[in-house]
DNA sequence: CTCCAGGGATGAT
DNA sequence: ATCATCCATGGA
C-alpha cells in the first residue's frame, strides 16, 4: 500500500473521468476508486495536487514494472501532457473555442490497451451509463477483487478469462449482440494470434487497419482505441455527437456527409492534437445537451405546431 | 410508455 | 463505392 501526493497542474479529475473515455471509475466522498491495471487505486484531487492511494497483490508488482505508484498513476492521467500547449495547437474558432473552455483540465488518459478494446467493442450504441454498466458486470463477474483502504473493486478481465467464457455469459452481464464480437476478439487476443502491444509500434494508418480486422471494431471503436490506449492524439472517433457537431459547425450546408472526406477535412483541420478537440468537443456538446433539453424544438406529427399536438392534457 | 445511444456487419443498389 | 437494415438493452 502506497499513499503519494503527486502535483497535478491543468488537471481536472473529476471532468477526466466522467468524460466518456474510461467508464469504470467510482465516485466516493471526495475522490474516486478504480483500478490502474490490476492495482486498486484511490484518488482524489486537492487543488494542483493529486493524492493517491496504490494497492497491489505483492509489492514487488509494482517494482517488476518499472513503476512506483507515483509514476503509475502520473502516467496513467497523462500528467506530463503539455496541455497547455496542447490547446494552444486546436484552431481558434467559435466551436472549439467554447469547448476548450468548458473541458479545461480535462486530459486523454493512458488506458491498458485490452481494457480499453474490450470496453470500446461494448460501446456500440450504448449511452454512457450503459457501458458503465456492461463494464461494471464483466468486472464483478470475472475480475479480479481488490480492496482498496475500506472500497472494494474489481479488476477488468483478463483477454484470457473473457475467451475461456460463452456468449450467454457476457450477454447475461447486458452485452445482447456484442457478446459475439467480445467473445471473438478475446479469443484472437488470448490466442496471441494479435498482440495488442506490438501495435503500438505501427502508424497510425497500419494500426486502425489492424485494429479493424477484429470483429466488432470498425473506424469509430479504432479510433477510440487508438486515442485512448495508444497516445495516437490525432485519432479523431466520430460517434452520433461529433457528426452532429461537425454537421452544424463546420458543414452547415452540407446535404450528405461523405466520410472520407470528412476524415480529410478533421485530420488537416484539427492537427496533430485532434483527438484533444474531438474530446473536448465531444463532452461539452453531451454535457450541455442534458442540461438544456427543456425548450427543444420537436417536430410535431403531421406539421401541428407543438402547443396543438399533444394528446390530452 | 417511447426514444435513443461514443456502431458494425451484411446484403442490396 | 454508397445505402438500408438488423442487431439487444436499458437509462432518461
Amino acid at each position: 500500500m502506497q499513499l503519494t501526493e503527486i502535483p497535478a497542474p491543468d488537471f481536472d479529475l473529476a471532468k477526466t473521468l466522467d468524460s466518456g473515455q474510461v467508464f469504470h471509475w467510482q465516485k466516493i466522498d471526495s475522490g474516486f476508486v478504480g483500478t490502474i491495471g490490476n492495482q486498486a487505486v484511490h484518488v482524489e484531487q486537492r487543488g494542483e495536487m493529486l493524492r493517491a492511494t496504490v494497492a497491489s497483490a505483492s509489492s514487488r508488482c509494482l517494482e517488476k514494472h518499472g513503476h512506483d505508484a507515483h509514476a503509475m498513476v502520473a502516467r496513467y492521467f497523462a500528467l506530463d501532457h503539455p496541455l497547455a500547449q496542447i490547446c494552444a495547437s486546436l484552431p481558434n474558432d467559435p466551436a472549439i473555442n467554447a469547448a476548450r473552455d468548458f473541458c479545461r483540465g480535462l486530459r486523454i488518459i493512458r488506458q491498458p490497451k485490452w481494457e480499453c478494446l474490450a470496453t470500446f467493442i461494448c460501446s456500440s450504441m450504448k449511452q454512457v451509463a450503459h457501458i458503465r454498466q456492461i463494464s461494471r458486470a464483466l468486472r464483478e463477474r470475472f475480475g479480479r477483487t481488490r480492496r482498496i483502504d475500506n472500497y472494494v473493486v474489481q479488476t477488468f478481465p483478463s483477454a484470457r478469462r473473457i475467451a475461456e467464457t460463452t456468449e450467454k455469459a457476457l450477454r447475461e452481464c447486458g452485452l445482447g449482440y456484442r457478446a459475439k464480437n467480445l467473445l471473438a476478439t478475446a479469443r484472437r487476443v488470448a490466442t496471441g494470434d494479435v498482440d495488442l502491444e506490438r501495435f503500438a509500434a505501427l502508424s497510425d494508418v497500419d494500426l486502425r487497419a489492424k485494429l479493424c480486422e477484429l470483429p466488432g471494431v470498425g473506424a469509430k471503436v479504432a479510433n477510440c482505441v487508438m486515442l485512448f490506449a495508444y497516445e495516437r492524439l490525432r485519432a479523431f472517433p466520430i460517434d452520433v455527437w461529433i457528426e452532429r457537431v461537425l454537421r452544424e459547425k463546420y458543414f452547415p450546408r452540407a446535404r450528405k456527409l461523405n466520410a472520407a472526406r470528412v476524415h480529410a477535412f478533421t485530420q488537416e483541420y484539427f492537427g496533430e492534437h485532434g483527438g484533444y478537440a474531438q474530446q473536448y468537443l465531444f463532452h461539452h456538446a453531451r454535457m450541455s445537451k442534458s442540461k438544456s433539453k427543456i425548450q427543444r424544438k420537436r417536430k410535431s406529427p403531421q406539421g401541428l405546431p407543438a402547443h396543438l399536438s399533444r394528446q390530452g392534457g
